[in-house]
DNA sequence: ATGATGATTAACT
DNA sequence: GTTAATCATCATG
């Protein structure tokens, strides 16, 4: 069992701000698509704003897969936004990505987003989805499979407790005092402060 | 079968 | 700061 194995087993809350610092990994064109990731948020069982808040549906079927799965969905109609499902199979919990640090690829990121500024690349969650060209025809793929043309990837360098700031998640109409959204603390790359 | 609704972004002013 | 773009999904009838 490796580490983020590991993670993944914990609260989801707690998931959410022990991934950040950790990798993102899409295959494309030979290319490596790299991402730290570098905003959270946390969506939980009886949580008006989870999409899993009235049951199991065909859309949110993947937040109901093992720990590692991804969730992938589209947002009004045009951006994709992307999940990694946390244990408890039966809560349909799950971690959002909200924002990425550009790591390497970023040639490709480039051309995938029609920008060339490194801050505009993944920092929210349907730009994210664009730089590394994840869809719909990657939900429900194991994340932890490093045979996929897409997972994630451990990251040594631990990211501080003291650095992670919580705040109210962004974009939602329900419960929106809940402090689920994590970021690292002065990084350049997330969506908003 | 239909209508409401976004876990958003980019391009404006 | 404001707003248009744009459509899959879900709940309801």
């Amino acid at each position: 069992m490796d580490s983020l194995q590991k993670i993944l087993q914990l609260e989801t809350t707690e998931v959410a701000k022990k991934l950040l610092g950790h990798y993102l990994i899409s295959k494309q064109n030979n290319v490596n698509i790299i991402g730290k990731i570098v905003e959270t948020e946390a969506y939980l069982e009886n949580d008006e704003a989870a999409h899993s808040f009235n049951g199991k549906t065909k859309r949110n079927l993947a937040m109901y897969a093992k720990a590692g799965t991804c969730y992938v969905y589209i947002s009004y109609g045009l951006h994709y936004c992307m999940n990694i499902v946390t244990t408890h199979p039966d809560k349909g919990e799950a971690v959002l990505i909200r924002a990425l640090e550009p790591i390497s690829g970023i040639k490709q990121m480039q051309i995938n987003r029609s920008k060339t500024n490194l801050i505009d690349l993944c920092s929210g969650p349907g730009k994210l989805t664009q730089a590394l060209g994840i869809s719909l025809k990657d939900n429900n793929k194991d994340l932890l499979s490093r045979n996929s043309q897409f997972y994630l990837s451990y990251n040594n360098h631990l990211i501080d407790e003291t650095q992670i700031v919580a705040t109210p998640r962004v974009g939602i109409s329900k419960a929106k005092e809940k402090p689920y959204r994590f970021y690292i603390r002065d990084n350049k790359f997330i969506s908003r402060k």
